[in-house]
DNA sequence: AATTTTATCGCAATCGTTTGAAATTTTTTT
DNA sequence: AAAAAAATTTCAAACGATTGCGATAAAATT
């Protein structure tokens, strides 16, 4: 079965491509007996234009790339779920790729993006990966790279993403509020620079505000990790009254340990995290966290997109805001 | 930045474009030194092809479509992530829409698949819609249409999906061993065949192979009302010692009830359910759970893919294995 | 030395669409 | 009725790559 073109339909119509072309995108030129006789065998034809041809012709698709390191985690599929809505209003398609991590499939996702010339990428970096000059030669070739979420240092790139110091600000102003007396914060995996970020600031407004607070800091790079950190630190005689928990990853392991040893939540031990909601709801008591919206940060990623393809560089750092959403666990 | 093409190569080393095409891709008629020359210009001045032009003189693209309900979902992210992995080895690119469950964005987007010319398309019908008519015309014009999940009845679709009944029996099964005595069933939507199948397969098999064992059937299409119906079957004084939950959504809402009235698993209640193993794994003492996995599905979606496109017609509907995941709960 | 092989390379059409400019037809103006 | 203006349609050149076939040059065969 032959794909309907232009070409076939000008010859049943006895026209000329160009006509037939004009006539279907309605071009005033055309008059209005043409252009109904154009649609009307268009329609019983299912014509469809090829969208390579025009791709083309015009040198601009209508598609945009999106990388992840892995498109199954919480948090990138609602980003990805947004920039998947508001590009099909606009009438571009996503090219979803995930890079696992692994910088050399990164790289290999971006010549699929380059070969497909897409309009614009949207890009999370690969955990290991510092493939920055690959990025940088897309932006020279006029294809925008909106970073988000794990983004360059380097500021010469537009990137969006939480307000990471806010997130962990906000958490120990709850915690302060709540009169916590020994905090334990587990962060992220120690390499991340996110980590780092949410860290210091969470430290150092506690140092400032609540010096008396006493706090253990830790790290953890999983899950299980973070449970066995929490059971560590609960077998001691003076036992927290209030973990930190900064991943949805953290939380899981934390609430684990939590269950198993029976821990009345908030009245043994207080816990708060940073998350976009869907674990914290898992439990009773629901957990009171701190919001950052994937979905929220695709809206604003897909604006700042749009903004770079039309007028020229915009090379800002925008964050999207966060916010307390209380549980009945702290 | 104009991008790098043939003609460009061509000019600046005195060839025409042919030889600089046949010296990227190893022809035999092109000497050594000539396709030498030419690998070292195309590496220096970053040369891509053009996937347009290659598609639109090729007749072929190398990407597939895919649509699901909505990417932010539990199940379709790793059923996406396996088939992204197997599609990425095999050269092609994925494009991915979502349908939010409604008939008219299912149909915009099958229109961006056709205006692509995909090679394929991966779809989960949209719970509300009968547009079987588009991809009927779409297997007509040789685009071949792989449906999981939630795949029509009409045999004459290519399909694959989870052993829906399978699952059902296993859990069953397993229920029966623990020598339960009052089991509680939560289904999912009872609109959903997927519901229906299961369900009917349960009852059946219950009242086969354990007449004594009193069931109570219930359908709950939220996490919400899962939570509810079973606080009221746990209300009365014939409390059911098992609880057998026909998604993770069901899970959920029956966790939180185990966990606000502080049932102890699986002492006081038994619980299983069917999943792909992410929820289940969040709760101390860990689900025990019949294994639905997207990635495994997903893997066999791409084979019948393949299948689909080299050897004409296979008409068949495929069903992945499942087993039975012991956890601590039951 | 003349002829045939073989190794290299170029010509030109093609894929389906867009678009400036020219050509044609129709309508309006003088 | 002739000339000018407006409306409608067609021509033809792109866009960037692929590929059958013909052309040329070099090597091998008589």
């Amino acid at each position: 079965m032959t794909n309907t073109t232009l070409k076939l339909l000008a010859q049943q119509l006895q026209l000329s491509i160009s006509t037939v072309s004009r006539a279907l995108k309605d071009h005033p030129d055309i008059s209005a007996a043409t252009k109904a006789k154009v649609h009307a065998l268009a329609n019983s034809l299912d014509y469809e234009p090829n969208a390579y041809a025009i791709q083309l012709r015009t040198q601009s698709s209508k598609i945009f790339g999106v990388i992840v390191p892995a498109i199954s985690n919480l948090f990138y599929d609602s980003f990805i779920a947004a920039v998947e809505e508001e590009s099909r209003k606009n009438g571009y398609a996503l090219m979803i790729l995930q890079s696992s991590n692994q910088p050399e499939i990164e790289l290999d996702n971006l010549k699929i993006f380059r070969q497909n010339r897409v309009s614009g990428v949207f890009a999370c970096l690969s955990a290991n990966a510092e493939n920055l000059e690959t990025y940088q030669k897309m932006t020279e070739k006029e294809i925008p790279v909106v970073f988000f979420d794990i983004v360059p240092k380097d500021n010469k790139f537009t990137k969006v993403r939480m307000a990471d110091e806010r997130c962990a600000i906000i958490a120990a102003e709850e915690i302060i509020k709540r009169n916590a007396k020994k905090v334990l914060a587990i962060f992220g995996d120690a390499g991340l620079s996110i980590s780092q970020k949410r860290k210091n600031a969470f430290q150092n407004f506690m140092e400032t505000y609540a010096p008396k607070v006493h706090c253990t800091y830790v790290n953890a790079s999983s899950s299980a990790e973070a449970e066995a950190l929490f059971r560590k630190q609960y077998d001691k005689t003076q036992k927290p009254d209030t973990v930190f928990a900064m991943t949805d990853e953290v939380l899981i392991g934390v609430m684990k340990a939590v269950q198993a040893l029976e821990i009345k939540v908030p009245s043994q031990l207080g816990v708060i995290g940073i998350s976009n909601g869907f674990i914290p709801n898992l439990y009773h008591p629901k957990i009171s966290y701190v919001e950052t919206s994937g979905y929220e940060l695709g809206k604003l990623a897909f604006v700042q997109m749009m903004a770079n393809m039309k007028g020229g560089k915009t090379l800002t750092e925008l964050t999207v805001e966060v916010k307390f959403v209380p549980g009945e666990s702290l």
